[in-house]
DNA sequence: TACATTTATTTTGCATGCAATATGCAATGG
DNA sequence: CCATTGCATATTGCATGCAAAATAAATGTA
């Protein structure tokens, strides 16, 4: 029998949230109304409250005492911080996955990497970032390790609540291309240490496209 | 003025039972009916049910739809995975630490280290582990890197109530030792890559430690 | 006795209600 | 005209209550 998943009102709750902080329907910095958003849910404060404590523990929003939930609005500093926190997860991803990783499973990313590739062709900027984003994504899932996988999962989550349109020229474009080519030699190498610094390096230069360089942080 | 920080009740109650689990009062696998702690506490229901959904999020621990919460129980491969992504997280700390700290930080963690072989000589397990564990903190604090941080600690505090009593053997202790001492002296040159390098080991150390590697864990 | 079925009790999930705090607005004084 | 005070409204935090599900107990049957 289809055992039916009797789900819970505050989880799914959880998830048509998140979904809309991540998809950017709520910005950051955005006022979430308890009243408001129970009428539109159908739902009372109850299982409301429960899920907003959820996404707060998550890192997605931030309560204030007596005053309400609100969608995280991260300093420029602390986004900083995450993308060097998100290149060192990656950068274990790889180098985990270049050990556990299936020929099958490298073959998919080719696979990825060629749909991408023809993205980047075409202009087609928004399809390729989904290819992209999937590609990182099996790499992460490669490295067999689900504590990992959380981890990276929710960081992204949080990274891509922010909604960055990196400011691309083709340049910059292209030597991502390069550097994803790099990662695929390195994955059929399964040199773990190469692909650990590829990772890493495309990620650092992916905040910099981000983010204009113009915020101080920590140096020695 | 004293700015008086008002606490709520839910956030006190998340602390309070947080402390239970990661201090070992509330063993994994052991269940947390909601009546009890209530009366326990002397608050209602509606509170509790937050910081369960909160310790939740947090992978402390588990909610089964309509049978209530249990302190989380993981199996082997989860808590081998764990320290996979822990010592990863110290590899960066470390790395990121060589940049970043600063010559009183170095100084304060010297102190700290020769306090912990005290311990050493006294064989005062107890208060080695907390030394130790402060040790590792430091590092991880020197690399400025508030999400990391968060994480780390996140992470610490799962495997912390775990409880393991590691079986430790008198050449175990002082290869664990001498490891730090090779820690301070990467520190010292500020030699990222050298001191990632330890720290990763020591951890995988640490894991193999505790468990006998019984268990089957993810290889090519 | 062993096992299945029914009944009673407990426990969870959600809605509602009330008190405390915060917010918005008008009246008052400088 | 602007700032400040006091009041009305809205919003949050917590307690309580009720229905559904799960667990325990009791009964019946082979």
């Amino acid at each position: 029998m289809p055992k039916l998943e009797r789900q819970r009102l505050h989880d799914t709750v959880v998830e048509h949230i998140r979904n809309f902080i991540v998809e950017g329907v709520l910005a950051p910095g955005m006022k979430l109304n308890e009243r408001e958003i129970c009428e539109t849910l159908g739902i009372s404060r109850t299982p409301l409250r429960e899920a907003l404590k959820v996404l707060a523990a998550e890192g997605l929003i931030d309560i204030e005492p007596n005053r309400g939930a609100s969608v995280s609005k991260l300093s420029e500093t602390e986004i900083w911080e995450m993308f060097e926190l998100l290149s060192g997860l990656e950068a274990l991803s790889g180098e985990l996955a270049c050990e556990r990783i299936t020929p099958t499973e490298i073959a998919d990313i080719k696979a990825l990497h060629y749909a991408m590739i023809t993205c980047r062709e075409k202009n087609d900027l928004s399809n390729y970032y989904r290819y992209n984003q999937e590609i990182h994504d099996r790499i992460n899932e490669a490295a067999r390790n689900s504590a990992l996988r959380q981890t990276y999962t929710s960081l992204n989550r949080r990274i891509k609540a922010l909604r960055f349109r990196s400011n691309f020229d083709v340049a910059k474009w292209d030597k991502a291309i390069q550097e994803h080519e790099e990662m695929l030699k390195a994955l059929d190498a399964r040199d773990g240490k190469r692909l650990a610094e590829i990772l890493r390096d495309h990620l650092i230069e992916k905040r910099e496209a981000i983010m204009k360089g113009s915020i101080d942080h920590p140096v020695a």
